[in-house]
DNA sequence: GATGAATGAGCCTTCATTCAT
DNA sequence: AATGAATGAAGGCTCATTCAT
């Protein structure tokens, strides 16, 4: 677990920041950049919009702060892991982790979407942050552990990339979803199960032949 | 098919409308509906603001406009495809139908995400008339056909959300995947691999070891 | 009455030019100038608004000949009676003449309000062509015959303008006095009733008790 | 009276809502509520646009919100008038109180008029809330006194509508009639005499008999 | 530290007017 | 003579941002 016990007493200013970030994390994921109202953010915060300009030069940076916000625990996630072992297990975990955490944040991964569709400033710092390093990490483990058909080398881009799609875009979409199936993609239940899926294409890919009694069945 | 040989000569009209349709499209896709400034799609369209509103009421209805726009040839190739046979082949075939229509409109399914991510008004509109059926059939023909572990019915909306993710998302986060990987996922190649991934999993997914002679050679 | 053989067959672009004049004065009657719209106008008259714009080179001009259209008869009413006969009995049938014609354009009082309220540029020309010399004279009349009290020389602008206020007033107050009273000002026997109303007025001011015989039955 | 010294000291944005509304009603009673630019009134009042939205949801609220403001010491005056005596003196004081009220806001009888004119939206709420409570108990009185030829019932509408059109009438033109006749309308002396005239018209439709020595003559 | 009050800039929309057919 | 198509110039209203208290 992160460190809890250090951040002891919060300011009182530290806390309305908070709640401005949390507000504003809300509108953003909703509304985009252009389309968040300062007034809305300042009121689903409770404080003034005055106050809220004390906190936060402006609405871009403010845009850019709960970006940081959101990426900083997944870097501190990807060095985490970055330091472990490799392997199918470490990956599922990786992913696992990964899926923990945009739960907690539903809006983060719109947040993501949001800049990627609309090519936005912080779009650049995200890849070079964090998705870069990440993903090719990925690509090069996949490259390094592939053998069998029909996998090959050149796919690697395209299935680190699906693991995006398919954890980022599993709470981007989530209202799409809710509205085909009936049932909220973003439910403890949902999102368990969209978190094994993932898990399973893994070793499906990876069937780990070598490592006998481990992971039988799959293929 | 339908009739392509009636509508010779376009309107004047017709032409500015179309033309403004196209210019919509792209500025909503990359700054959503709220960013979007009237002039700026009137200036893409290079006609006057003014004659925008000629032609349609608002920037409302001219964005639900061009969604229709997008969606309605995805109607058309669902009920192509719900009428013809089903199966494996079939599946491949449609998914790579889409693809190809994606492609060919990158800028819609970043629409389609802003849709959703926003919960915009024609969100619902997209899950009854597209998504709904079409994975909602998707799902049955899942469950009606797989047999093997590790796959089992719970996880038919997963699967097929899976190909949404990975059909739409492609197109949807391409400018995040062209910053980190270095080179542009809508390019030719890009999709055709893409198209060929999903191919992939469909036949990883159903693997058809018991019929002989059917569905050869589609990869 | 006024010459209605000359004008044989109106040309086709004279009955054009009647329609959107005609349609005007409504509009503007209700609107005023500056609520007035072409576009209303035009589709009021059923003619394209280039079109209007074929007979009148401005709003403002269409504007101006609709109030030239409104007061030429009136100033040959006056004309026609100042070359009569003075006394009660005339400025009765002046008093009837006038109600009549504004009870036939309704419109017209509004515009001329609307006018004078708003200080409008055709205002002066108002005063200049018709109210000024006829107020005027009758007010030199007024002081000419009046004698015995409460009247004076003092009263004469303020008895001729009643009579403005009570004739012009009653069409273009219609609106409020129909919502007050139930019933509307511009019906036939109301329009008779304050005409025989203005006709008492004048005979209570004008006693006339020396010539007998005289303004028997104008009543 | 209602408190007058409980308000002492008016807020800063009370005093701004009033200049407002003091603007506000100079240009509405000059161009009317479609000709009004919203601009116009807010350089008028000596603040920003914007400020003006802070105040006022929209033109056409602030409109409804001078003419209310407009009527409501009429309604005061009507209400204080109807608790007590009547009769001709007390109808002869209500015309003089009205009239000093239209003569220190001038701008109020041409809103009512271009209220009526153009049919708008208040004129209902005028009728009634007062013109319609004043002018039928007004009705009502003169049926129940007046006696002699020339008048009968049938007229009480007609007079009482007379007294409305010499009073609002006499603001609401004064531009015509400067025009006109040289001389301000709008000045205290020409005020007065109508307020006169309209005293001695009362006067002369209710010759009051019983007052020996008075009123000789005029019948 | 917080807020009520205010503003310049800009956005969506409409309007009077023109042009090409 | 008439019209469909187009436009420059506002107009109403909102927004991000600032200032005085």
């Amino acid at each position: 677990m992160l460190e809890k016990t250090e951040k002891v007493i919060p300011t009182r200013a530290e806390l309305t920041r908070e709640r401005i970030l949390e507000a504003a994390e809300g509108v953003f994921a909703r509304t985009g950049l252009n389309g968040a109202r300062v007034r809305e953010i300042a009121d689903a915060a409770g404080v003034n919009v005055a106050t809220l300009y004390i906190y936060f030069p402006s609405k871009n940076e403010l845009h850019e702060t709960v970006l940081e916000r959101g990426v900083r625990p997944l870097i501190d996630l990807m060095e985490e892991f970055s330091s472990g072992p490799r392997g199918i297990e470490a990956a599922g975990q990786l992913v696992g982790a990964v899926m923990k955490h945009l739960a907690a944040r539903p809006n983060f991964s719109r947040l993501v979407y949001l800049e990627a569709i609309s090519e936005g400033s912080y779009l650049s710092q995200l890849a070079r942050t964090w998705f870069g390093p990440l993903l090719n990490r990925a690509a090069r483990e996949f490259n390094d552990r592939t053998v069998s058909a029909p996998w090959d080398e050149s796919l690697a881009p395209l299935v680190v990339a699906a693991f995006v799609h398919l954890s980022f875009g599993h709470f981007a979409l989530a209202p799409l979803f809710r509205e085909v199936f009936g049932s909220n993609p973003i439910s403890e239940e949902w999102v368990a199960q969209q978190t094994k899926f993932m898990a399973t294409l893994i070793r499906q890919m990876f069937p780990e032949p070598a490592e006998p009694g481990a992971d039988r069945g799959n293929d």
